[in-house]
DNA sequence: TTCCATACATACTTTTTTGTATGTACTTGT
DNA sequence: ACAAGTACATACAAAAAAGTATGTATGGAA
């Protein structure tokens, strides 16, 4: 099945428009590479895994994807203190679009 | 065949930030929607058919989508001047991957 | 001669996103 | 008493994206 009949040229528009929020920005999609496959990582790292990445750029970005479901946070209550970040499973069935999204770049021409 | 193999989290995460770069905006699905399916549309048509859309931004994010190589501009030497924007064969590819993240929200929890 | 339609271009302002620098809370180890 | 490690928060500045207003070239019609 494809989606040609559930959308119009509008709503389809709005539709991908609303996806494509979720990953834009410039760390999005490195934090979400990080934790495919199932991986658990804690705050820190996650930032020494991203080069660059600053704390509040991580940080805000986390808060981002944690309140649109596509991660999930684990504190646990010790000192020092202790985060873990893992993909929900909307998180997880990101891949197949972001596969077809590989797919539509290797077909570029030239 | 999918492309797991062929990337790392690095190069994944950077070929599918380049991938939404070329779609990223507050207009240009809007514009590409207009045109799947084959369409072939005016400048002035595009801009009745998308609401609130300024003279400006059209005519920067064509120019965008033209460079990029998603979209076909052909003009005639008329006056007054005719234009008509058309999708390359890369940009009908998009259709998959559009659908493939219309299919992920659509499965969006809650 | 002035007007009209089309497909833009350009200067400037506002808004949004990103980056820099610094600070905080908590507890264990020295 | 103080330094260390972790996971943040916050004020401020710079850069990028979007929006507003106005201008331009063309040639045929009135």
């Amino acid at each position: 099945m494809n989606n040609h009949e559930k959308y119009t040229r509008y709503s389809g528009a709005q539709s991908v428009t609303e996806a494509l929020k979720f990953l834009e920005g410039r760390w999005k999609l490195l934090i979400l590479f990080q934790l495919f496959g199932g991986q658990i990582m804690r705050f820190s790292e996650l930032e020494r895994a991203i080069p660059g990445i600053t704390q509040k750029m991580l940080g805000q970005q986390l808060k981002q994807l944690e309140k649109d479901g596509i991660i999930k946070r684990t504190a646990y209550p010790e000192v020092p203190p202790r985060v873990e970040y893992s993909l929900t499973q909307w998180g997880q069935d990101l891949c197949p679009a972001l596969d077809a999204l590989l797919t539509w770049t290797g077909k570029r021409p030239r």
